[in-house]
This record gives structure tokens, sequence and C-alpha cells, in this order.
DNA sequence: AACTATTTATAAGA
DNA sequence: TTCTTATAAATAGTT
């Protein structure tokens, strides 16, 4: 979406990196929330800006250390898309 | 988007809930990837649908266990939005 | 951070 | 679940 199309490929300047992380951010997290909400699942979404500041949203009530305990829990074959 | 707008609230119906999830779902990953080449960052996600079934996006090539142990070194104070 | 032309995601319906 | 289409939302390029 936008003025033009932008091919998804790793951006070359890291300037251009930051930026477009800075915008893109806002938009995936605001559908994380939308879609825990909306479906009532557990969701958690992590992320490390290109200068490495984590970024973290649980969805739902759940700690922190809840989800990375079911996170843990899941068998290699419970585990889908790449 | 959409026919209409959609309010952002737990749908009572769970077969709602679930054909949300099945659609929303492709939407978010596709925004995670994405994401994840266009700034060359770490990125995981993590959901859970109405009924259980895991999914997991680890960006990159990191795999499984990199993340989470660079998840669980976060310190709370390097945590944000809720 | 703000502006819009445009592309993309998706709500409803079939 | 898959397809279609109208419409809402995200965002690329720019300032």
């Amino acid at each position: 979406m936008g003025r033009r199309r932008l091919k998804i490929q790793r951006l070359e300047c890291v300037k251009a990196r930051q930026a477009k992380y800075s915008k893109r951010k806002i938009g995936i997290l605001k559908k994380a929330k939308e879609l825990a909400i909306l479906c009532d699942i557990d969701l958690a979404l992590l992320m490390f800006s290109p200068t490495g500041k984590p970024t973290l949203y649980v969805g739902q009530d759940k700690d922190f250390g809840t989800v990375l305990d079911r996170m843990s829990a899941l068998t290699f074959e419970e585990r889908e898309e790449r």
C-alpha cells in the first residue's frame, strides 16, 4: 500500500530500515491487539528494532512468564509457518 | 476495512471467532514476515487459535531456542506496549 | 510528525 | 474453507 508498490526485500540503507520499522511496528502491534481481542486468544509478539530495542506485546491478561511457559511447552511438531 | 467497520471487541459466537482467526492469522503473518525482511530484524509471533492450535513464526534464520533466550533475557524495564 | 495517493487487508456474503 | 467485491485501513513517498 502507499504511493508505490514496495518490493519486500532487505532495505539497504540503515536509516531507511529504522524509518520503516517505526511505521510498520505501529501497524503490526495494532493488528496483534485486534486479533487477540476479537478472537479472545493468547498471542505474543516480540520484535527487536534495527538498533536492538525490544518491543513485546502479550495479548489478553496473560503475563510474560505464562506465555513463555506455554511457548516453551510446544513440541517441535506443533510449530508451523516460517 | 471491509464492507463495514467492525468494532474491536470479543466476538460472542465461537464459530465467528474461529472464522475471523482463520482470515486475520494470514494477514498478520504476512505483516510479520514483511517487517522482519524489510528491516532485517529478529521477530517472533506466537498465536493460539480459539481451539488451542499454536502457530509460531520466527523471522530471519533464528531458531526457536535462540529467540526464546533473547526473549527471556529481557529485563522488565526493557519491555513496552501492553 | 503530517499529508494523501495508492495499495493492501478484510467484512460480508455466497 | 475458499472466492468475490465493496470498503476500511495501512502505508510509500514526500515534506
